[in-house]
DNA sequence: TAGATTGTTAATCGATTAACAATC
DNA sequence: TAGATTGTTAATCGATTAACAATC
């Protein structure tokens, strides 16, 4: 597989969109798609497609199009979904456990191995199976487990110290869904944040635009 | 307040960030900052936000910078903050109830009015003081109701049907944390998707990338 | 006033789209 | 073979950065 060294965060950004329609595509017993089909079910150019792809090496066959199961292994690969990353969870509240109840980590290719917290309720139960340990256990455990990814859901106040305690462990990567904005030394981590504010403000712009318009074209209609 | 009719996607998701960043220096207690500050607290150039700003007017004073609360202000009202908008949430289960507990709708100038489910245990209560109704009951309450946006934690068995009765009954902006394609026509709604699995993809290939890299810079130092 | 910093235009850079030869 | 569709380069478009006059 070729990797250009550098890929731009547009075509990564597009890459987990890219795996999830194929597994549709998959599940609806799809076998060959081509990038102008493709491009029109996700609303983009089947050019775009191309030239993203592109970026790795083509997976296609000319004349043909694509194989829906070959292309959706080769973005896999490309996300690192095959590498056996592992996943523990900072907080126990109503949204860490929501996703460790909810959210599918082995689809996704991660192997979830425990949550911390600090109340005592919590704390030496399980949640779907997901053994809770006390946040003072964590050193212990990141020194006896391969941990690629601590997902953050622990209260603001905590966040910054839940995170530097993962980073000077060594983990590679955080998952950050505390509404605020931690920084770490980005040699030694990578960090995602899911926002959910920012997402609900964007959304919130654009309503207001149609909002606008429709008062725009009101006045004009009452000319 | 100037609105350039077409601003870009790329701007539109940088306003949130804007005003949560001018938010927390607010609550600092930071009175005024220059571009090339507030650049370099958020990891951009001065030029880019000055040019953002440009969009929609100039908000600071030439030689002084701009006042904190000011363009906190303009910014919160240029996202439609202050507009009175509402919301309410389909499907209480844990992402659902996590995110009606938890979130500050307030904080993002939203009313959260009502959730909606169909199970005996919830409906008829209230979660953190939202009431729970049957979603037999969605489309009467939307008649009484201006509602702005539709939270869709359903299953995603349903979240295309209850979607399309969103729209039907004209709410113009439907948030979707299903992690499933839901389609509608975008002349009647703006769909704002947080799907946590490509967040997951995407901090994974980046976590790969450093692996890879790595590895390949072992290789070198042993040669 | 002198210094600082914006508002705004121009230049550069990067991403998307177009085009087409290669080839299945 | 003829038709279709990719891989890949070139052209275009848009976003970011640079520059600097305006002005606080």
């Amino acid at each position: 597989m070729k990797r250009n060294s550098k890929v731009s965060t547009a075509v990564i950004r597009r890459l987990p969109r890219y795996y999830r329609h194929l597994s549709e595509l998959q599940e609806a017993g799809v076998v060959r798609i081509s990038s102008s089909a493709l491009g029109k079910s996700m609303g983009l150019t089947a050019s775009q497609i191309r030239q993203d792809l592109f970026c790795f090496g083509g997976f296609g066959q000319q004349g043909y199009g694509y194989k829906v199961d070959i292309l959706k292994e080769e973005i896999g690969d490309i996300l690192g979904i095959n590498r056996g990353h592992t996943v523990v969870v900072l907080g126990t509240g109503n949204l860490g456990r929501a996703i460790i109840e909810n959210f599918r980590f082995s689809i996704n290719g991660f192997r979830l191995l425990a949550a911390f917290d600090i109340s005592k309720q919590v704390v030496g139960t399980r949640i779907a199976g997901v053994p809770v340990y006390h946040a003072d256990e964590l050193e212990e455990f990141l020194s006896k487990n391969q941990v690629s990814v601590g997902l953050l859901t622990v209260p603001i106040a905590a966040a910054q110290e839940m995170g530097d305690r993962l980073v000077a462990a060594g983990v590679p990567g955080i998952w950050n869904f505390t509404n605020y904005e931690i920084s770490f030394n980005p040699e030694k981590v990578v960090v995602e944040s899911v926002h959910f504010s920012d997402s609900l403000l964007a959304l919130n712009y654009m309503i207001t635009q149609r909002e606008l318009q429709g008062i725009a074209k009101d006045s004009e209609e009452s000319l």
